[in-house]
DNA sequence: GCGGAAGTTTGCGCTGGCGCAACCCATCCC
DNA sequence: GGGATGGGTTGCGCCAGCGCAAACTTCCGC
């Protein structure tokens, strides 16, 4: 089923390296998967049993605490892996995965890494860098929990969410999916209540406009500013 | 250069699965390197020549931000491969390394990593699950600084460390390195004066015992309940 | 078109823990 | 032994942002 336009999957620095010939082996061993909105791929606990490479749509990875609230840990744009717990060792996967728009990836048996890895060695490699830039990210959020105050945490948030998922539109730069005020706070670590206050006056200041799950970013530089110094720079 | 006794390093997880031949291959590529206590390794924004194996002493390391601050990312133990930036094809080093203690570790080159890689493949999936495992503990902190309060997350650390880095004393486990309460509020994302105040309180219950640079827990169980749920769980 | 559910806004009071400042104590070095 | 340096402790005032509560809006299913 997987004859997947491998022409663009080919572009990958997942797949950098590789021959169509592999490429194709290596696509033959996946099929291919929807996920409608709101639909769970997996779930945190679940048995590890595929690892996923996203063709269309965005998928939400969240923990939830033994106390049951829920922290965003990233948002999956096409062109990533994911749900790869079974090539870091892992038994089980350590989040949920959420597809927060209609969704397709390709979806590998974890069963088929260790034999792509015997025979693809370099597969193992792009995937060390893959991992390896999202530990950059998650310790550049820990430093930003640890030293910046909540309004400049979610400034940083909403410019990695639109460098990452931006589109343009009439007025700025929209976010490409659905997301909620309560998804930015658990992205930053404080509650909808306050993310709201905080959008609510940046709408007021001319720098976003935002309707129901939906943000356009106005004045990205502005945006910008707020993330990289708190206080001061205002004109 | 480095005849070290490979006897030890082959219990690695980073080299299982390698025959005492080849590991010795490995080895004859690097040199090993002393860092007397408080000497830097390598510093953020450096060129990252070499990738590094610890074989005695503990290693902090933390990032700077452009305002200064110092974040404690990690506490590096014998055994654990550290600076592997080469591996995730990073060209600098995104953080400082510091021996806290007299500290002896293996160093290679970063132009060996991919010779090696390219010899023995199952490194690079070594490494994916070492920094796998890096990429969990570093969620688990962004979720401890989304949830839990200060006191919890001090809890957690030295819940860690003890486990990490515990050695069996008189009067309890003490953290086998020196570490001040600013490097403890580095890691929790709080100031050196909390940290203060929340261990002369649990000193002043017994849970703790501690002096200059030194801590030793005297209750592990009861500051694991407190690192568990904050309040309602106290025999 | 009429509920109802889900997301958002806003007001208000309270508090965890930060910032500042002063002081104490141990170690090290001359 | 005396000064200096680098931790550590503690008191006090303040405020960012949380928790709670209530109202509003948009969307959706029936």
């Amino acid at each position: 089923m997987a004859t997947v336009d491998s022409s663009l999957v080919a572009e990958l620095p997942m797949f950098a390296g590789f021959s169509g010939e592999e490429l194709a082996e290596i696509l033959r061993e996946a099929r291919s998967s929807r996920y409608p909105r709101n639909s769970e791929v997996f779930s945190q606990g679940d048995d590890a049993h595929s690892f996923f490479l996203l063709l269309h749509g965005h998928v939400r990875a969240s923990k939830t605490t033994p106390t049951g609230e829920q922290v965003v840990m990233r948002y999956v744009s096409p062109g990533e892996i994911f749900g790869v717990a079974p090539a870091m060792g892992l038994k089980q996967y350590p989040a949920t995965a959420t597809a927060v728009d209609d969704s397709v990836a390709l979806v590998w048996p974890s069963a088929a890494w260790p034999r792509l890895v015997a025979k693809f060695p370099v597969l193992a490699t792009n995937t060390l860098q893959a991992v390896g830039s999202r530990l950059q990210e998650s310790f550049t959020r820990v430093v930003e929990m640890s030293t910046e105050q909540v309004e400049q945490r979610v400034a940083h948030a909403l410019v990695r969410l639109a460098r990452q998922s931006g589109r343009q539109v009439e007025r700025g730069t929209e976010i490409d999916f659905p997301i909620s005020r309560q998804d930015i706070a658990q992205m930053t670590g404080t509650t909808l209540h306050t993310v709201s206050r905080i959008l609510s006056g940046w709408e007021q200041a001319g720098l976003i406009e935002s309707s129901r799950q939906r943000i356009v970013l106005c004045e990205p530089e502005k945006i910008h500013a707020l993330a990289e110094q708190a206080s001061g720079d205002d004109d």
